[in-house]
DNA sequence: ATGAAAGCGCTAACAG
DNA sequence: CTGTTAGCGCTTTCAT
């Protein structure tokens, strides 16, 4: 692999020159630049970043850490990322800890090793933990979930808002106080839509019932197992605010295999806009997150910090947008 | 940030000691290295891999070159890669080009900058030219789709198995020789999956027939369109091959939107098994690719590649599964 | 306008 | 067992 000294000798110059040259800083006679960079092309050169990262400190890299890259939705905002991430100059380090906490905690340091410039942490139950470990002069956003509390910016989305504005479709449409799949417990996210329902029923003057909350885990099953449940439980339901679409997708298969309909018979709206939900019948009423939004968030605020700029440590909540379809 | 210059100096010996302590590579006095071992830990010192990189050779990171992050199949492969490249000690380098040339180009480029110690590279059409470009000694393996003619290694899906197997399928449960909603042409995928369709026909001793072929390229709504064709088109058609998943679930929503009813008037096999086949009703038979699989192979190739082991240029073919499901 | 030389942090001989 | 030293490829003063 051919090198600046390579080129150096080749073109009868020093290697300062080269590298001035190469890099178009300082002063280079034009014939010689002409020269070197003939010379560069012919032996194919190609710089070295490493090296040239150990003097000026900087690698021009992002490390994002993901607990599941099969989860689209991760996926959508990795590509947020990596979209406004690359216009900037800026390359991706990967890595999938499969959400084990140990993974977490190796990978982490695996991107220290490797000097990343900063880092997007996508939350888990170890994050916080991952934080107290991490060079407090590395910049690095959460995002995601929000942390209960933290100094690090955080990106996420309006979960509360979403819920409500789902909620309140429902309430206007409907001649029955919607019903509610929840998520799980302990979830920031879940917790987040829960209230949301909760409150957009009490802003509607109708109380919240918990008999008219069945959880469905954010699954598919759990989905499925909590429509039944509500199916056979009560009668005047005739709308259902699934905490995401999976689950979502679940209760439409509940509601067709006890014979009913939807939207007929029973009206639904999820929360996420995965892209099954264009591809069921019927196709399923979201919220769709931000996703893309958040990557451009996220790259902004970590460039903002590489560069010393000072970081607002607020939460950014970026709102989620109803989407209208056959189910609701 | 701390270098092993200053745990030399703290702890009272050379940088040299401290490197061998650290990565326990020749002798060194057992106090001496709980000594350095402590310092190092005081400093909260993290080795620089940039550093370690220029001397010895290695990055431990592999490159991974994607035309799109959203695809879930092909991240369903980036995290079968990482799953094996992990335990490996290797690190992923992953960057969407949005299938754009130029951006690929440059990606590569700076990949090689970044001396990545191998690249896997989703085949796009831009693929066989990028390799031109390429350092030959860096090692590469082409992934997903088959390049016509190439002496880079290569791993994809049995496609023209599949097909076979998913016709057979219909041929064996259906009335009538089954129809097929082709891919786009051009590409090799869909080429191969309409061979085997092609082939399975006439195994069974029926001659496929033009009028029985209609293009989904690959899309929700050119399956619905195509669907549309085949059923206004002709009778007695029972059975439908759709060249991939999505156009399979467009073949779907035609059935139902023409008052016909899956499986029992019209049975579906798609190919991929994406998510949201689980979800759909009828949920979507398929022949599922090895995405898993596919990853590992590469993975294997390149480390092969790497320790200078020798890989058989012959494309390696993986057989993909037949998933049972509702449709058919 | 250009070259010599001093590192960046680390490893690998090579002497003790 | 351990310290000294010479680079790895590149950028950046500092002279010239």
């Amino acid at each position: 692999m051919a090198t600046i000294k390579d080129i150096a000798r080749r073109a009868g110059v020093g290697v300062a020159t080269v590298s001035r040259a190469l890099n178009r800083s300082g002063y280079v006679r034009p014939e010689t630049l002409t020269k070197i960079e003939q010379v560069a092309d012919e032996l194919g050169y190609v710089p070295n970043r490493q090296a040239r990262a150990m003097v000026n400190g900087s690698t021009q890299t992002f490390g994002i850490l993901i607990p599941d890259m099969d989860n689209a939705l991760f996926m959508r905002i990795v590509r947020g990322i990596n979209d406004f991430a690359y216009p900037l100059g800026y390359s991706l380090l990967v890595m999938d800890s499969r959400g084990n906490p140990e993974r977490e905690r190796r990978i982490c340091r695996t991107m220290q090793e490797l000097r990343v410039d900063g880092l997007v942490l996508f939350a888990t139950p170890g994050t916080a933990n991952l934080l107290t470990t991490l060079d407090r002069t590395l910049p690095a956003v959460v995002i995601d979930r929000l942390l209960p509390s933290s100094d690090v910016p955080q990106v996420s989305v309006d979960h509360y808002k979403g819920a409500k504005d789902a909620v309140g479709l429902l309430l206007s449409v409907c001649q029955y106080p919607p019903a509610m799949i929840s998520g799980p417990e302990q979830v920031t996210s879940s917790e987040a839509r829960l209230q949301g329902y909760r409150d957009a029923l009490r802003s509607a003057g109708v109380s919240p019932k918990d008999e008219r909350i069945e959880s469905g885990g954010y699954t598919y099953e759990g989905g499925y197992q909590a429509m039944r449940g509500l199916l056979t439980r009560g009668r005047s339901l005739d709308g259902v605010f699934a905490a995401n679409d999976l689950s979502a997708l679940g209760a439409l298969r509940a509601i067709r295999d006890v014979g009913l309909r939807c939207p007929d018979d029973v009206r639904v709206v999820g929360f996420d806009d995965i892209e099954a939900t264009r591809y069921v019948y019927p196709s399923l009423t979201t919220i769709r997150q931000p996703m893309d939004e958040i990557g451009r968030v996220a790259v902004d605020m970590l460039v903002k910090r590489v560069t010393g700029e000072l970081v607002e440590v607020d939460p950014v909540l970026l709102a989620g947008k109803l989407i209208r379809r056959e189910s609701c």
